[in-house]
RNA sequence: GGGGCUGUAGCUCAGGUUGGUUAGAGCGCACGCCUGAUAAGCGUGAGGUCGGUGGUUCAAUUCCACCCAGCCCCA
C-alpha cells in the first residue's frame, strides 16, 4: 500500500535539487506551458540582464518577483511564454574590455581596431552566461533559456533600425545638438552613468560680477557664477519674473558709491557694507534692459536676430543662492543652453577640444580652462568689475578614469522628439499598474512630466549603429534611415555580403557602407551608435524580429501583461519600453509592473564589493535553499522597499515557517501511514465536521482569498504573510487540539467495541485527515508560487499516495475559495475561545496549578464581543484546551463584576470639545454604583465647570475589570476568572493524569513502538492507588494496557519509581505484543 | 544642490489613509509547561517619549511645517 514518505529532518537544499532534476527529467516547465495551449495567454517580459558582470543577490529578488507571478497566472490557466533575453551592449561592456586590453582612450581603442575590439566586446559580454543560466535554474525561475533573445544579433538589430525608420516616418527623428558632459582630458563624451561615477567635492570660486547696466551710472546687476571661465562666454542674464529685486545703494569700500541690483532675499546674505533700498520691482520688470557684457572678444559677432547681454527671465532662476541674477553662457551648462534656445541667444564657445582657450580669448589664450579661473578673477578685479570673492564646496564631475573635471560642451547629437508625445505619454501611463503605486505617479510620472527629447547619440563603438546616411555634398542635410537589411541591399548590395547570415550590422562594417545620394554626394553612415535603453526598449518587437517574422507571436504578446525591474530602471527600461510603445505604436508597452528596491546588507548598508558585504547567491541558496531566500524575500518587506538582508532571518524562517509546515505533514504523514488514509473514501460535507475542521476550512478559504486578490494586487508580501499566519493557525491550533482524534478510533478497534461510540470516532477521525490533507495540499498550492521547490514537494509528497489531479504543483489550478464552507462566524468564536483559553493559561500560571490538574470551572464575563451563545459553541475546545470542567457566565452588569468607565472620544469629543477633558476625569473616577445605575439607565449627569453634561446611551465604553473575590485575566473584551478548588475527585483525575504521562515515559525509555501492547504493574501510596483504581480504563486506555495490577514490586521491561507532588509511585512495563492491526 | 523612499519593542515588520486616551505580531530574550509532533510542540512575561522640534485640534504615532538620520534617483 502506498504511504506518505517521512523523512528526517528535512535537506531543503537536497530537496530542491532533487525537485529540478525531477523538473528536468519530466520537462514540467515545458509542460506549463504545453499544457495551457488554447488558453489565455499572459504575457511577461523579461527585462533583459548584461551577462558581463557576476549576478548577485539582488537578481534573486528581482527573478523571484517574476518568476512567483509567472506560475501565479499559469495556476490560474492561463498560458505564460517566458523568453529570457540578454542585453549585450553599450558602454559597462565597453569599461570591461578596455580594462582588459588595457586601453584608456578613444585614440587607443582606435588604433587597436574597432573590428578587434568590438569582437572582444561580443566575446565578453556573454562571459558569465553560464554562471546566470545556473543561477536562475537553481532558484527555480522558469524563462526559456534555450531560446533567449540577444541584443546583437543582426535580427535584433534590424527590427531596432526598422522602429527607428517608424518614428523618422513621423518625422520624430532630427539632429541637434545637446549639452554634455564633456572630458577635455579624454577628448570624448561621458555617458551619465560615467559622470555620475565621477562626482567629487570640489572647492571652487564663488565670484559676484558688476554688469553695468545699459545708460546707467555706476548701476550695475550683480550676478554670480563659480565659473569664472565661463564669463568669457556670457550672453545674458537671467532673473526670476516672479522674484523680487531691489536697487540698492551702498558705499563699496574700493569703489565707492554705487547702486546695485540684485534679489531682494538675498540682500543680506550677499552685501556686506549698510546699504539703502532705493527701489523694488519684480524680474519682470527688468526683463529686456540691457548690459555691457563684461569681455568684448564676440561683441562683433551677435549676428541679427540672435540678441545678446539683455536680461531675460527664467523660471529656473532661485533666491537658494548667488543673487538672484544668473549670469548666462549657453555653451557650457545644460539649462543655459535650453534658455538660450528658447530666446535664440547666440552661443559663444572659445574652448578647444583639449579644453585650452582659442585666440578668440586673448586675455587666457592657450590656457587650460579651469586655470582660467584665477586670471579672470584677477582681470575683473582690476577692472572693478568683481564685488566679492569667496570660496564655494560643490560636488563637481570629474573625468572617472582620469581625475580631470569635466565641461559641459554641446555635443551635435541625433534626437527622437519625444517632448511632441508627451501628453500621450501621460495620459497611457495613467493606465499603466503601478506596485507601488507611488512610482508610477511620482518618480516615473514626474520623469515623463518632465520629458525632453531623447539623445540617441552615442559617441562609441559596441552598440546598434545609427542607422542614418548623411551625404558629405557640402551645405546638404539631405539624409537617409534605413529600416532593414533588405533596404541597405537596395542601396549598397554589392557592398554586402550576398548570405544575410553573414551580415553584420556592427560597427566598423556599416560604417564603409555608402552610396551615392540623389545630391550627388556620397551617403555615410553618421558615427553615432544609439543609446543601448532603446536597444532594451525595443525588444518587444525585437525578440520576435516584428515584423520580418512571428506577427502572431507578436501579435499575442504585445503589450504585456506584467513586467519586473528594479527602481533604477525608472529611467531606463521602464521609460524606454514606454515611450517606444506609445511612438510606434500608441499604446503601453506593459499593462502592469512591479518595481523591486534594492537589496542591503544586515545593517541597512549598501551592498558593494569595496565594503565586502555582498552575499554570494550561490552560497545561501545552497545553505539554506532557494525557497527560504525567495520567500524571505517577499514576506520580510514588501519587495520595492528596501530589504535588508540577513542570514539570521534565512535561519528564523527555515525554523517557524517551513519547519513548522514540515512538522504538521511529518505529524499527518505518521497516523496517516498507521491508519492507511489515502483519501480514497468520498470526501465528507464539511458541514458533517467538528467545529475546529469547519473552522480551519474556513480559515483556508479566508487564506486563499487573501493570497489570490494580494497576488492579483502583485502584492506578494500580503501573500506570503497570510499563508504564514495560516499554517501557524494550522499547526498551533487546529493539529494541536486534533491530536487525539488520530488516535483514538484505534482505541476503539482495540477494544473490540466498533459499536456507537466506536463509529463516531472513525468519522471524526476521517474527518481530521481529510481536513489536514486538505489544508495541507492547498497550502502546497498556495506557497508554490512563491516557494515552489517545497510547495512541490509537499504536493507531489502527498498525491503520490492519493493520486492527485496533476503530476505536479505547477500543473494544478489554484486552489477555488468555496464561500459555502466559509464562516466568518466560526472564524470570529474560535478566535474568541482562543482569547479566552490564552487568559485561562495565563490564570494557571499565576496559580502556578498545571495543566494536567484539571479544575472546576472558569467564569466568561459576558458581554460586548462576548455573547454566551458564541462562547457556549466553542466550549469543548476551551474546556480541553485549559483542562477545566465548566464553564460559567457572569452577566455583563451583574452585581459581582466591577467596572470602570471612559467617555468614548470619537462621540464625545465633537460634541463637548474642551470640557472632554474634565468629563474624562471624572468619569474614570466613577464608583460601581454610578456605573451600575449608568448601564441601567444609559443616561448619566455630571456637573463639570459649574455645567451640567447630560450622557447618554454609548456616550461611556463600559469594560468589565474583575470578578469580586476572584483572580481574573482580561484581554480586550474578555474577562475571565478561575476557580481554583481541588476536589478530591479532581485530584484523582490529576493524579491519574500523572500516572499516564510516567507510563507513556517509561514505554518510550524502553523503546516500545506507539502501538504496542503493555502490561503494566504499579505500586503507590494510598492517593495514587486510589486514583488509579478510579480511572484504570482511562489509563488503559491511553496507555495501551492490556493489564494495570497493583503490585508490591513492579517488574517488567522497564521499571521507575517517581515522586508526585508529595505521593510516590513506581511503574513496571511490559510488552505484550506488537499491534497486529497495523499493516505494513 | 533638486526629487523620492524609509524611520514604530533588541531584530524584522503590521497599524496609521477614517486623529480618540490601553500601538500590535513574529523572532530573539526570561520564566514555565508539555513529553505519543520530541533535533519537535505550547504558554506566560518583560520590553516602546511611534526619529526630533514646532503647529492645527478638546485630543496627534496618525494631519501640517521644519529639522535630523539612512538609502535611492538625478545634477
Amino acid at each position: 500500500m502506498a504511504q506518505f514518505d517521512t523523512p528526517d529532518q528535512l535537506s531543503l537544499p537536497d530537496l530542491e535539487e532533487d525537485v529540478l532534476d525531477w523538473w528536468n527529467s519530466h520537462d514540467i516547465f515545458e509542460r506549463s506551458i504545453e499544457e495551457r495551449e488554447g488558453q489565455p495567454t499572459y504575457t511577461f517580459y523579461e527585462g533583459p540582464p548584461t551577462a558581463n558582470g557576476k549576478p548577485g543577490i539582488h537578481h534573486v529578488l528581482a527573478r523571484a518577483i517574476k518568476d512567483i507571478f509567472c506560475r501565479y497566472k499559469t495556476m490560474q490557466g492561463y498560458q505564460v511564454a517566458r523568453k529570457a533575453g540578454w542585453d549585450t551592449h553599450g558602454l559597462p561592456v565597453e569599461i570591461e574590455v578596455e580594462e582588459e586590453l588595457g586601453l584608456e582612450t578613444r585614440a587607443e581603442v582606435e588604433e587597436y581596431g574597432i573590428e578587434k575590439y568590438n569582437a572582444a566586446c561580443r566575446e565578453s559580454v556573454l562571459e558569465y552566461k553560464d554562471l546566470w543560466d545556473r543561477l536562475t535554474q537553481r532558484m527555480g525561475y522558469w524563462v526559456d533559456l534555450d531560446d533567449p533573445y540577444v541584443t546583437f544579433e543582426t535580427d535584433y538589430i534590424e527590427t531596432v533600425w526598422w522602429l527607428l525608420k517608424q518614428i523618422e516616418a513621423e518625422d520624430l527623428l532630427y539632429k541637434g545638438h545637446k549639452i554634455q558632459w564633456y572630458s577635455p582630458g579624454s577628448h570624448t563624451v561621458l555617458s551619465s552613468h560615467e559622470v555620475s561615477l565621477g562626482y567629487e567635492e570640489t572647492q571652487d570660486p564663488s565670484v559676484y560680477i558688476r554688469f553695468p547696466v545699459a545708460g546707467e551710472d555706476d548701476t550695475y546687476f550683480l550676478a554670480w557664477t563659480t565659473t569664472p571661465w565661463t564669463l568669457i562666454s556670457n550672453t545674458a542674464l537671467a532673473v526670476g519674473p516672479d522674484l523680487t529685486y531691489v536697487k540698492i545703494h551702498h558705499d563699496d569700500p574700493h569703489q565707492g558709491a554705487e547702486t546695485l541690483i540684485l534679489a531682494e532675499a538675498l540682500l543680506d546674505d550677499v552685501i556686506d557694507e549698510d546699504y539703502t533700498v532705493e527701489e523694488t520691482f519684480t524680474g519682470e520688470e527688468l526683463i529686456g534692459q540691457r548690459y555691457e557684457p563684461v569681455y568684448d572678444y564676440f561683441t562683433d559677432r551677435a549676428t541679427p536676430g540672435e540678441e545678446a547681454w539683455y536680461v531675460l527671465g527664467a523660471d529656473v532662476v532661485s533666491t537658494e543662492e548667488g543673487t538672484g541674477v544668473v549670469h548666462m553662457a549657453p555653451a557650457f551648462g545644460e539649462e543655459d543652453y535650453g534658455v538660450a534656445q528658447d530666446e535664440g541667444l547666440p552661443l559663444f564657445n572659445p574652448i578647444d577640444k583639449d579644453g585650452e582657450f582659442t585666440d578668440e580669448a586673448p586675455l587666457v589664450e592657450g590656457m587650460w580652462f579651469k586655470d582660467a579661473d584665477k586670471v579672470i578673477t584677477d582681470d575683473l578685479k582690476g577692472r572693478g568689475r568683481l564685488y566679492k570673492h569667496e570660496t564655494y564646496l560643490h560636488n563637481y564631475p570629474h573625468d572617472w578614469r582620469k581625475g580631470t573635471p569635466l565641461m559641459s560642451y554641446p555635443v551635435e547629437s541625433w534626437f527622437i522628439e519625444t517632448t511632441k508625445l508627451k501628453d500621450r505619454m501621460v495620459e497611457l501611463n495613467d493606465t499603466i499598474n503601478w506596485q507601488p503605486e507611488a512610482i508610477g505617479e511620482g518618480r516615473f510620472g514626474e520623469w515623463l512630466e518632465n520629458n525632453v527629447d531623447w539623445a540617441l547619440s552615442r559617441r562609441r563603438y559596441w552598440g546598434t549603429p545609427l542607422p542614418v546616411w548623411e551625404s558629405d555634398k557640402e551645405d546638404s542635410d539631405y539624409y537617409e534611415v534605413i529600416g532593414s537589411v533588405e533596404e541597405l541591399r537596395e542601396k549598397c548590395g554589392d557592398q554586402l555580403p550576398e548570405d544575410d547570415d553573414e551580415i553584420d550590422l556592427h560597427r566598423p562594417f556599416v560604417d564603409e557602407l555608402t552610396w551615392e545620394g540623389p545630391d550627388g554626394g556620397t551617403m555615410r553612415r553618421v558615427p553615432d551608435l544609439i543609446d543601448v535603453w532603446f536597444d532594451s526598449g525595443a525588444m518587444p518587437y525585437a525578440q520576435w524580429h516584428y515584423p520580418f517574422e512571428n506577427e502572431e507571436e507578436f501579435e499575442a504578446n504585445f503589450p504585456a501583461d506584467f513586467i519586473a525591474e528594479g527602481v533604477d530602471q525608472t529611467r531606463g527600461w521602464f521609460y524606454s519600453l514606454h515611450a517606444i510603445a506609445t511612438l510606434v505604436f500608441d499604446d503601453v508597452a506593459y499593462e502592469n509592473v512591479v518595481v523591486n528596491g534594492l537589496v542591503l546588507d544586515e545593517d541597512g548598508n549598501k551592498m558593494s564589493k569595496s565594503k565586502g558585504n555582498t552575499v554570494e547567491p550561490f552560497r545561501v541558496i545552497d545553505d539554506y535553499g532557494a525557497d527560504v531566500v525567495r520567500w524571505f524575500m517577499m514576506s520580510n518587506a514588501p519587495p520595492w522597499e528596501s530589504i535588508r538582508f540577513s542570514e539570521r532571518g534565512l535561519r528564523d524562517l527555515r525554523r517557524t515557517f517551513f519547519g513548522t509546515l514540515e512538522n504538521v505533514y511529518r505529524f499527518f504523514a505518521t497516523y496517516a501511514n498507521i491508519d492507511g488514509f489515502r483519501y480514497q473514501k468520498d470526501r465528507m460535507p464539511v458541514e458533517e465536521r467538528p467545529e475546529l475542521d469547519q473552522w480551519i476550512i474556513s480559515r483556508l478559504h479566508t487564506t486563499t482569498q487573501t493570497v489570490e486578490e494580494a497576488l492579483e494586487d502583485y502584492d506578494p508580501t500580503t501573500a506570503a504573510r497570510a499563508v504564514e499566519a495560516f499554517v501557524e493557525e494550522l499547526s498551533n491550533w487546529h493539529l494541536r487540539r486534533s491530536r487525539s482524534r488520530f488516535w483514538a478510533s484505534k482505541k476503539g478497534e482495540q477494544d473490540g467495541q466498533p459499536g456507537q461510540g466506536g463509529t463516531v470516532a472513525a468519522a471524526k477521525k476521517e474527518a481530521a485527515y481529510q481536513t489536514v490533507y486538505e489544508c495541507l495540499e492547498a497550502t502546497a498550492k498556495l506557497m508554490s508560487p512563491i516557494a515552489p521547490f517545497f510547495g512541490e514537494w509537499l504536493y507531489r509528497t502527498l498525491t503520490e499516495v492519493t493520486e492527485g489531479e496533476t503530476e505536479s504543483v505547477h500543473l494544478a489550478s489554484f486552489p477555488d475559495v468555496r464561500e459555502a464552507e466559509r464562516d466568518e462566524a466560526l472564524e470570529r468564536r474560535m478566535g474568541l475561545a482562543r482569547t479566552i483559553a490564552s487568559s485561562t493559561l495565563s490564570l494557571r500560571n499565576q496559580a502556578e496549578i498545571n495543566v494536567r490538574q484539571p479544575l472546576p470551572r472558569i467564569l466568561v464575563v459576558t458581554g460586548t464581543g462576548v455573547p454566551e451563545a458564541d462562547v457556549e459553541q466553542v466550549r469543548d475546545v476551551i474546556l480541553d484546551e485549559v483542562n477545566v470542567k465548566d464553564i460559567e457566565y457572569v452577566e455583563h452588569t451583574s452585581e459581582v463584576v466591577s467596572r470602570s468607565a471612559k467617555p468614548d472620544f470619537s462621540r464625545l469629543g465633537p460634541r463637548l470639545g474642551d470640557l472632554v477633558k474634565d468629563v474624562n476625569q471624572k468619569v474614570r473616577s466613577l464608583d460601581d454604583d454610578v456605573i451600575d445605575e449608568y448601564v441601567e439607565t444609559g443616561t448619566l449627569t455630571l456637573t463639570v465647570d459649574g455645567e451640567e453634561v447630560e450622557l447618554g446611551p454609548d456616550d461611556l465604553i463600559i469594560q468589565s475589570e474583575g470578578i469580586e473575590g476572584w483572580l481574573v485575566e482580561q484581554e480586550g473584551d474578555v474577562t475571565v476568572a478561575l476557580d481554583t478548588e481541588i476536589t478530591p475527585e479532581l485530584r484523582a483525575e490529576g493524579l491519574a493524569r500523572e500516572v499516564v504521562k510516567r507510563i507513556q515515559n517509561l514505554r518510550k525509555d524502553a523503546g516500545f513502538a506507539v502501538t504496542d501492547r503493555i502490561e503494566v504493574a504499579y505500586d503507590g501510596t494510598d492517593r495514587i492507588a486510589e486514583a488509579v483504581a478510579a480511572h484504570g480504563d482511562w489509563i488503559r486506555n491511553e496507555t495501551l494496557a492490556l493489564e494495570l495490577q497493583p503490585s508490591n514490586a513492579p517488574t517488567g521491561d522497564a521499571v521507575d519509581t517517581f515522586e508526585i507532588r508529595d505521593e510516590r509511585l513506581t511503574i513496571g512495563v511490559r510488552r505484550v505484543a506488537a499491534d497486529e492491526t497495523v499493516r505494513r
